[in-house]
DNA sequence: CGGAATCCAAGATGATACTG
DNA sequence: CAGTATCATCTTGGATTCCG
């Protein structure tokens, strides 16, 4: 009889070119239009929902519930809800998510540290 | 008269928050379902489209000449298409695709080597 | 204040068929 | 082989309204 230990599991690590790979969830979820700018945002420390609303230039409410939703379904955030009147909620991030907000933030400075060099390789592969 | 310096840009350096910030173009481009992955997949190496498509485990032709096309325009790859029959077209990173391919890869390797803490994360969430 | 519910517009994605 | 064109579908996103 053949035993079934951790080691037969596929997903042990992740293999993002599979189809299946739970890994591909995750990563839509961090890197989702609004995903990253949430995470990025609340590197800085605890935030409320209208002032990650404020922050976050064009997000509605809807699109920053469901954003906080995935996150804190994921592990990356934690949320804290106050019970006063009127409501007063907390979101932060857990361990979890500073850790994976360290490599989201590392692409998003590339990109605005060398928004220069873009637009130019932009205007350049235009020709 | 006043002059209209370089330094009056905006965008000089990116403000992701921003809404109109050209950051956010580029980023949604790489951080697209399909985007990530073909960055990921051509770090290995010049690629043709049609191993593209077999590597990049579910994406479609259309989504795959559509992705290609993104990453070439923001000057990410470069498409080298050979005047012979059948055709044969070979895509590769440019040297900017090489260097946002570092901090790309940096945050799906994470995600695939922390899986297991991952998968774990969600499920206490859940309760 | 922080959502949830609803409705609708816009965009992303896929299957299929077709072409140079 | 490497796409494009078309159509159908599914998802995302936004505006509005309502509630505890």
């Amino acid at each position: 009889m053949k035993s079934k230990g951790i080691f037969d599991d596929p997903y042990r690590r992740g293999r993002l070119l599979s189809a299946d790979c739970p890994s591909r969830q995750i990563l839509r979820h961090v890197t989702s239009r609004w995903g990253l700018l949430v995470l990025i945002v609340l590197r800085t420390g605890t935030h409320r929902f209208s002032a990650l609303r404020d922050q976050i230039e064009g997000v509605s409410e809807r699109m920053l519930a469901q954003t906080l939703q995935a996150l804190e379904s994921d592990g990356f955030v934690s949320r804290v809800s106050l019970p006063v009147v009127p409501p007063h909620v907390e979101y932060s991030l857990t361990p979890l998510g500073e850790e994976i907000c360290d490599r989201v933030e590392g692409l998003a400075d590339w990109i605005e540290t060398n928004l220069p060099r873009l637009l130019q390789a932009q205007r350049q592969a235009a020709e």
